[in-house]
DNA sequence: CTCCTTGGTTCAGTGAACAGACTCACGATG
DNA sequence: CATCGTGAGTCTGTTCACTGAACCAAGGAG
C-alpha cells in the first residue's frame, strides 16, 4: 500500500503484516506463486502488472523472506522466483480471503482444492473434513471449477485449468 | 489501492476481494470495528489516517455493505460506522493475517484472543481448543497481551487497554 | 551479423495519499 | 447575544506511487 511508513505507529502484528503485503499486486504474486508460477514472464502476463511494479514486487518479496531467487538455468541465465516457508505459510490468509469474496461477491466457484489423495474437498479453515487434520499446502489439489472461464487468453491461465499441486512448479506452454 | 480496475481482469476471489477491501487503511478500518471502534473521530486518532482517507474509506465500505451508517443522536446528528455480517466475516481473514504477522516479524504478543466464558486462547483458526469449536466473533475476548505498549499516546488506544469482547462498542473516555 | 527471448531499467504523465487549513451544524459557556 | 468547542467532514497544494511505453543487455537461433 504506498508506503508502510504510518504503519509503523500501529503497534499491531496485522498493520505489520499489511506494511509488507499490502501494497497493491503483492498478494496476487504470491497467490499465483503458491499457484505454481515462478518466473517473472508469467507473472507478468497472467497479471497484467507493470513491468516496473513486477520487479519492485519480487524485490521487496525477497527481501522481505517470502520468495527466494533460484538460478535455474546456467546459460542463458534464468531465475525463478520460489515461495520460502514464510511465503507459503501465507495460505490460510490467502485462503480465507478468497472466500469470502467468493461467498460475498463472486457469483461461481472458480477453483476447488481438495485434499491430494483423500479427495475430499478443503473445509473453512484448509482442513480436511474427512480426514479431520489441516492439510499441508503440498498436499493440496487444486481444480478448475464450474464458473472458470474454459478458454483464457494468456498461456498461464490455460496452464493453470489442468489440476495439479499447490507450489508444484507450472508448466506454460510456449505460445 | 490505487483503483480496483484491473484486477478485474483477474477472473478470481482473491482478486475479487483485494479490489474491495485491498485499499490503503481499509483492513486496518475493519480490524478497528472488531475491536469495537465505531465514530469517525476514533478511527481518525486511533489509525491516524487522513481525514480526507478516512472518509473515502467509510463511504466505500459503507456502500460495499461491510459498515452501515446508523444515527445514535439526533441533535447534534452523530452517526456511528458498525460492520454487517459481511464484514464481521472478514474476521478470519485478519486473525490469519495478524497470526503470520506476529510469527514472521514481530516479536512481542502484543493482543490475547479468547474464549469468553471458557476463557481458552484460542486457536490459529479462531476454534477454541478446549470446546472444539469455531468461537462466533462476539463470543471472542480480546485482552492486552504481554508486548503492548502499556500508555498508549491516544485515547482510544488507551481504551482498548480493557478486556473487552469483540464487536462490543468501544468507550473512549474524553481527553 | 541481425533478430528474438527473457528479465529487467528508465522515463514522463496521472492519479492517489498526505498534512493542514477551512467549513458547517450544533451545544455549551460567559 | 457573542464566543468557544466538538464532531464530521471538505478543500488545497504537495508529494509519491502506479501506469504504459520505450529502452537496454545478455545469450542463443538463423
Amino acid at each position: 500500500m504506498a508506503l508502510g511508513k504510518d504503519y509503523a505507529t500501529q503497534d499491531c502484528s496485522i498493520a505489520r503484516a499489511l506494511e509488507i503485503v499490502g501494497e497493491r499486486w503483492t498478494l496476487l504474486i504470491v497467490r499465483d506463486a503458491l499457484y505454481g508460477v515462478r518466473r517473472y514472464n508469467d507473472f507478468l502476463v497472467h497479471l497484467g502488472i507493470p513491468r516496473a511494479v513486477l520487479a519492485a514486487r519480487l524485490q521487496t518479496l525477497t527481501t522481505e523472506g517470502i520468495l527466494v531467487k533460484h538460478r535455474y538455468q546456467q546459460s542463458p541465465p534464468r531465475d525463478e522466483y520460489v515461495l520460502t516457508e514464510r511465503g507459503t505459510a501465507l495460505w490460510p490468509t490467502l485462503r480465507s480471503l478468497g472466500l469470502w469474496g467468493r461467498e460475498h461477491f463472486g457469483e461461481r466457484k472458480l477453483r476447488v482444492f481438495r485434499h491430494a489423495g483423500c479427495g475430499t474437498e478443503l473445509g473453512a479453515y484448509g482442513e480436511c473434513p474427512a480426514c479431520g487434520t489441516v492439510v499441508p499446502v503440498a498436499d493440496v489439489e487444486m481444480v478448475p471449477g464450474p464458473g472458470v472461464d474454459p478458454h483464457p487468453a494468456d498461456p498461464v491461465g490455460r496452464a493453470l485449468l489442468r489440476p495439479k499441486r499447490l507450489l508444484e512448479p507450472l508448466e506454460v506452454e510456449p505460445a
